[in-house]
RNA sequence: GGAGAGAUGGCCGAGUCGGCUGAAGGCGCUCGCCUGCUAAGCGAGUGUAGGGUGUAAAGCUCUACCGAGGGUUCGAAUCCCUCUCUCUCCGCCA
């Protein structure tokens, strides 16, 4: 959400800005909304004032048992039209934040311009893509040839996109997971936390999923409960509402959760496989900063995911998305994309973010710095740390051997019973 | 699921028959004084949000907020209703 004395004062930054996003927002009635709100809150302040003298004047005449009916039923007018005016200034408020809600995050001036993902730009590559003295094969034949991914099952169970782990598959997963989390616990800095992985509308709400993207997500029927689908929610809200020492920032968290997306829209899209499903587990990196930290800290957690990778031995590139390919809460995006030899392309396993103080506002996450006394919002960061499913699609990929084999990358050995390689079951 | 108790400021805790209670008292914290050091002591200050004024900061001023929402009333932390959450006991359960 952004600040509407910033929209105000910077009316012309922001329609550029929607402009460059690609968004058909008429910012006219918001402008019109705000209007009306300061004219209607001056006015039954000054009522409310009037009321306040008078009900003092009531009580002092009482005191004296003076006659103080007449001044009674003048204010029994007074009571209803300030019961009026207050009705109105809650409509008039209701549409005004339903509006700012569905607005999206500035851009931050290093992004590119650009209208869709054709403008991203590589950041960076790592690594050399892998050689084969045979034709790679996608992860899903490899998968299903050692009995270790069962689609078929998957879809019986559930539908769709839900797939059935077997042995070394469920096992690899479980070993990445714990990699992962001990990487940033232990050499990162990163606090880990396992949160709920079902939050509450106020939590959709204050990082951005809720009210414009309700479509994308799996409801509780019955309940204002919804499934996380990025830890980014409910790690992100552990601070709702509260106001932070300065001392404490930064807060750097890590969390483990499954994911669930509905998917909604992409149809038809990689049908095949682990890439696109409806539930996965990912590790989250959440950063709550000070506001001059931030693009720093955000320079930091990228590497901090990359280094997972690395570690793992796997090519991948960085690239920062362009205005017009960045999520609605963020000011600036990188993701990183990990080498599928045999879609022969990179795919995206982690996406990291500077969302600035665009879900601090809406979740209401302050700090206050030392020595003063107003508080300020903080800037939140997050980013996948890494996607396991995809990772895991990686590893099959990247590390197969011509016998339909699959060497484990040494550092998850320790986590695998010291095994080398994946044979089957 | 059944029965009961509660929700007040960073924390503890008081609010009688509704009327200078944004809220006593204490703790904590901040600044100043005092003091070989520390501790103790003394003095002052110490919620959040929004509006007005102000070039800005400060300041001044108004409004709202005592779990949330509604109601009664000239006036509600105090009375009534609904909801949420917490705690205790019973039942059930991993």
């Amino acid at each position: 959400m952004l600040d509407v004395k910033f929209v105000r004062e910077n009316i012309g930054r922001v329609r550029q800005m929607l402009e460059e996003r690609r968004s058909d927002i008429d910012l006219e009635p918001l402008l019109a909304l705000d209007e009306q709100r300061r004219g209607i809150l001056v006015d039954v302040e000054e009522k409310k004032h009037r009321r306040n003298v008078a009900s003092e004047e009531i009580s002092r005449l009482k005191k004296e048992k003076k006659d103080a009916a007449a001044l009674i039923e003048e204010m029994k007018d007074l009571g209803q039209e300030i019961k009026v005016l207050d009705q109105q200034l809650a409509d008039v408020e209701q549409q005004f934040r339903d509006f700012l809600l569905i607005i999206p995050n500035v851009p931050h001036e290093s992004v590119p311009v650009g209208t869709s993902e054709k403008d991203n730009k590589v950041v960076r590559f790592w690594g050399d893509k892998p050689s084969f003295g045979f034709a790679p094969k996608p992860h899903w034949e490899i998968g299903e040839n050692l009995g270790i991914l069962d689609f078929e099952r998957g879809a019986k169970i559930t539908g769709a996109r839900f797939t059935l782990y077997w042995g070394a598959a469920a096992a690899l997963e479980r070993a990445l997971i714990s990699f992962m989390l001990d990487i940033h616990t232990s050499r990162h800095g990163y606090t880990e936390v396992l949160p709920p992985f079902i939050v509450n509308g106020a939590s959709m709400m204050g990082t951005g999923q809720l009210p414009k993207f309700k479509e994308d997500l799996f409801k509780l029927d019955g309940w204002d409960y919804w499934l996380v689908p990025t830890a980014e929610v409910p790690v992100t809200n552990i601070h709702r509402d509260e106001i932070l020492e300065e001392a404490e920032l930064p807060k750097y968290l890590t969390a483990y959760t499954p994911c669930f997306r509905s998917e909604a829209g992409s149809h038809g899209k990689d049908t095949r496989g682990l890439i696109r499903q409806h539930q996965f587990n990912k590790v989250e990196l959440v950063k709550l900063t000070k506001p001059e930290d931030s693009y720093d800290e955000l320079e930091k957690l990228l590497q901090n995911a990359e280094t997972i990778l690395r570690e793992l031995g796997i090519h991948y590139r960085v690239i920062v998305l362009c205005s017009g390919d960045m999520g609605f809460s963020a000011s600036k995006t990188y993701d990183i994309e990990v080498w599928l030899p045999a879609q022969d392309t990179y795919r995206e396993i982690s996406s990291c973010s500077n969302f600035e103080d665009f879900q601090a506002r809406r979740a209401n996450i302050r700090f206050r710095r030392k020595g003063r006394s107003r508080t300020d919002l903080v800037h939140t960061i997050n980013g996948s740390g890494l996607a396991v499913g995809r990772t895991l699609v990686a590893i099959l990929e990247n590390y197969q051997q011509e016998d339909g084999s699959v060497l484990i990358p040494e550092v998850l050995r320790p986590y695998m019973g010291m095994a080398r390689e994946i044979k089957g079951r």
